[in-house]
DNA sequence: AGGGGAAATGACAGCGGTGCCATCGCCCCC
DNA sequence: GGGGGCGATGGCACCGCTGTCATTTCCCCT
């Protein structure tokens, strides 16, 4: 057996099935116009040769990457897995890739890197999420290449592109009444890290029911985290160090609510009995701890999928409207999730 | 301002800078003979314009696409996001972009599936994570494209691809010594998910210490979780069911660790004190769960680190040597975290 | 019978770069 | 003084595919 040894081109197709090129093009991309009789034949020969297009030649000449990338700022936790996993799980559907980038929103180059990662990789469309979902800089760039992007729980939803999130000050809200109506009235707060946008309304939603609820928010029941473990502990050790201590405290997320626990065992306090903790995500964490986390479970990964889908959508009616008006903005359904960690206050002794 | 809107090619800039497409292209590649003076005014024209390559035309032109694939199987939990920000953490140093794409090992279509990424999209090299790392179709796949690839925790070293592993045998061996060291005797087991290496691995090092230690293997103290929490429950309760149960629990992921503490918050055991127990891989969950949990850290991130870093060096000399050999295969240290989840056993009553 | 249009196919020019080879000036050295 | 070698530059084919437009055939309608 001689022959080239290479892999097979269009070309290798065409010859072999006797059209060409770009009939064979044609049925390559299920376009119109291509006779049964034609088609099975150059279907044969793709098969013949395992024939792949190459994808690189494909977005050259047609302008179109099939690429989708996942801008993201900080890798943290089982969130940017779950996205990564709900978006792969359209691309795959849909003939996309996924390219993930992470971007250092912090760093002064934040400019470059992005134009770079968009520019150079001509990817199709974008998905955003936090805390980049928010970057002026980011969303200029993108802007100004005419990439598609959705964003993924944005600050506040814009008019040129579509976005998907909860309700996450409803959701708060209802988490705090939740601990408003088992009698708490105590009731510590810790805050995420400052230039996230699930900080500001998770925040909100929980002053909002206290206030609500003829409760006055105290500010020194409130504490500064970052989101993480460790950042969490000191807010907690203080929260609970109080001579006149909450009774129950509501951290910004699941992570943060463990560091509570761990302290409160560490005081050997029982739980929930003498201190109600709820947290926020639902991650895999809230019900592998000691005891199960009250928390609200975001639709992470649905959320991914309708923000690929969204994107998707947009791209396959490339060049027909920019953009559809108004823009699609989603607001999936959240849960509360009541688990073990919560309760009624101790009795006043 | 009139002129051309579209991004700017590579010709713009030699029009600009009066100089020859090929020039600039040496100057964008950092290759060699190019006069000082020259490559200032070319440097010039590329910042003026704003001009940035296009990755397509480059990769079809010198079939090399600048991306490196992640293939894994389970998208499970923190250890694949770990993986893949150490991989980043290299691509973004070295120009590379990584793609990533979950392989459905299972389905019937493997082949068809992992072949079209690897052919269609020309990855210039390829990180293998379980159990994708020992699946031989697409091990095929990869030797018959020629693309490099390097293999994370592979069953067994192959002679053909480099790896990248901790000794877990090793690890679980000490872990398990540990617990006889503090006296224990009958300590129970959880396997992993059947068709991964680690399970394997982790249930030999535990045997051997065992039998080292004169003490026999009791198939009663041995189940089969699946790596879930989920899944270590019901072994959890069997476990502890018995009439003469462990002392000590080692399960094979931290993960199964926090089902067989949960389980033995259940039935309000103190923790060490009435059961110690051990997991493995160290996530973040250990150190956030009560008691924090005593389990063998592998370096997750360096080891992504590694592989990229071996794959990029071989990606540098290509053209020279196929594989450099022997292929390397590294042995990254891992670290016993001794926490509060172990204690010596309780006195028999 | 002739005109019009839809279906089916092909020819060919790019898309934006890189690889290979040719060219040119210049210095070194016998 | 002429051959040899190296630094510096440019010309051009080509990577593998798609977009556009032309062409051919065939059928329907007036």
């Amino acid at each position: 057996m001689a022959g080239p040894d290479r892999k097979p081109t269009i070309i290798d197709v065409a010859r072999l099935a006797g059209a060409s090129i770009k009939t064979v093009s044609r049925v390559i991309n299920k376009e119109r116009y291509v006779s049964p009789d034609m088609q099975e034949r150059i279907e044969k020969a793709v098969a013949e040769l395992g024939y792949q297009p190459n994808m690189m030649a494909r977005s050259l000449a047609s302008e179109r990457s099939n690429l989708i990338g996942h801008l993201y700022g900080d890798a943290g936790g089982p969130y940017t897995l779950e996205i990564q996993v709900g978006l792969l799980n359209r691309c795959r559907d849909h003939g996309y890739h996924l390219m993930i980038e992470e971007i250092d929103y912090r760093s002064p180059n934040v400019e470059q890197r992005a134009s770079a990662i968009v520019n150079q990789m001509r990817l199709d469309g974008v998905v955003l999420t936090a805390p980049v979902t928010d970057n002026p800089v980011v969303l200029r760039i993108l802007e100004d290449a005419g990439v598609p992007y959705v964003r993924v729980t944005p600050q506040q939803e814009s008019e040129t592109s579509p976005s998907v999130r909860i309700d996450e000050r409803q959701a708060a809200y209802t988490l705090t009444q939740h601990l408003l109506a088992l009698g708490h009235r105590r009731i510590g707060f810790i805050k995420g890290k400052a230039n996230h946008t699930a900080t500001i309304l998770r925040y909100t939603g929980y002053c909002q029911a206290l206030t609500d609820a003829g409760v006055a928010v105290d500010p020194v029941l409130v504490e500064q985290g970052e989101f993480t473990y460790a950042s969490a502990v000191p807010c907690a050790r203080r929260l609970l160090d109080q001579h006149n201590r909450p009774t129950a405290i509501f951290a910004s997320n699941d992570e943060m609510a463990a560091a509570v626990v761990a302290e409160a065992h560490n005081r050997s306090f029982s739980l929930p009995a003498q201190l109600s903790v709820v947290g926020f995500d639902d991650t895999p964490l809230a019900e592998m701890m000691w005891p199960p986390l009250t928390t609200v479970r975001q639709p992470v990964r649905e959320m991914a999928e309708a923000a690929a889908d969204i994107l998707i959508g947009l791209l396959s009616q490339r060049g027909k409207v920019d953009w559809p008006k108004p823009v699609p903005h989603q607001v999936l359904a959240h849960t509360i999730l009541l688990r073990q960690s919560t309760a009624r206050p101790p009795v006043k002794g």
